[in-house]
DNA sequence: AACTATTAATAACC
DNA sequence: TGGTTATTAATAGTT
């Protein structure tokens, strides 16, 4: 739209390209003009020319065309942020997902299931797998057996000694109510009949009780019990 | 530049109105690339598009020509405020100089200078005035005047009373001495003739003196010339 | 979205 | 800097 037609580069004259600047810096601010008014936009332009001098066109004001735009770009800012952190997290979705779907195939496998689609060679693998790990749980329950018998044995021969100990204490003690019964049947055969047997019953009701109580508790069979139901 | 000629005013169909939008919009965008590129110049272009939509153009980065925008503008604040201080002052200045000159020629006419340029008129007022200043300085001058005899009265009243008493003194005082002086005779006549005359003598003496200093002094003669070259 | 008659912008010149 | 004009570029109305 001239004399001539011109290539789109910087002009070197710098008359030429100040004359040029002047005459499209109009045309521009009235096209930027022309487009608020027609197309009803918010418009802002700003041109610093080569020499720093500033010229402008807004259809409203210039503050309030750069806040709008600062606060979209922030938006897109933040979508932009959103957007690539939902995809980080969908990566992660997938990679669980993957690993889980690999691991409930493993499971089945060693449960058994799902065995179609194996060869012999895979079947020999499994098979092998499955044996060496029988044998691993084998092992570790026999351990666990053994420690438990170990365990008891101890418990027990310490109850041994205990009961020993005990028994001891129980026979002095029933040596000891009998000279004592002796003493009171020859004291009281002289003087009263009717409170005769009074005391002698009631120190031979004491004895059993102490006797039951050192036999193995039902709280020491229960433990037993219980670490044998662990092991099977 | 179309089929037709168009006048600038929003258009009202919303169809052609985003369709217009569309071209212009392009167009424009294109511009402010061609006068970026062809002058070397920074152009930062925003649009918001009717429906909100935004369009830009920049030929570095939106952030440094706002950035750059927002320096010019605050700069062009600055020479404002600079600008408007400095017209105040001068207003002032200008006030200022017409009031000192206006009392400078007042002064002087006051003076009986510069009277050329008056009329008859003017200098006929001029002369009341005067004459009435006069007339008013010279009831001040007699005022004080009044008022200094006033109290150069009252001051003199009280000096002649005691003046009066001190007369009364000295004679007293004359007579106690006669008297002494008659007693010292007859009793000096009979043994010593040489020391007759001696105390008498200096008694006479002493009596004017005092007479002398309650006259108008020095001092209060020189406080009525200071008032007198004061109101001339 | 493409076409085109027409207007608007502007390059070169003064 | 501002005006003129030949020419190109933009685009309004249309398809």
């Amino acid at each position: 739209m001239g004399r001539g037609k011109i290539v789109i580069r910087r002009i070197d004259n710098a008359t030429s390209r100040q004359v040029t600047f002047s005459k499209r810096r109009n045309g521009i601010l009235k096209k930027a003009k022309e487009l608020a008014i027609l197309c009803d936009a918010e418009v802002g332009l700003i041109i610093f020319s080569s020499t720093g001098r500033l010229h402008e066109f807004t259809s409203s004001s210039m503050k309030n065309v750069i806040d709008r735009y600062n606060k979209v770009k922030e938006e897109n800012n933040q979508l932009l942020n959103l957007a690539s952190e939902a995809k980080f997290w969908q990566g992660e979705a997938i990679q669980l997902r993957q690993q889980l779907q690999y691991l409930q195939q493993s499971h089945r496998q060693l449960l058994g299931e799902e065995l179609s689609g194996m060869n012999v060679n895979d079947l020999h693998k499994m098979e092998s797998k499955l044996e060496m790990s029988l044998k691993g749980v084998r092992i570790k329950k026999e351990q666990i057996l053994m420690d438990e018998i170990k365990e008891l044995h101890g418990k027990g021969s310490h109850i041994g000694e205990e009961n020993k100990a005990l028994h001891k204490k129980v026979n002095d003690l029933l040596k000891e109510n009998a000279e004592l019964q002796k003493k009171v049947y020859e004291s009281t055969h002289t003087r009263h009949d009717n409170n005769e047997l009074h005391m002698p019953i009631s120190l031979q009701l004491s004895q059993p009780q102490p006797l039951k109580s050192y036999l193995p508790t039902n709280e020491t069979m229960k433990l037993g019990l219980q670490l044998n139901s662990k092991t099977s």
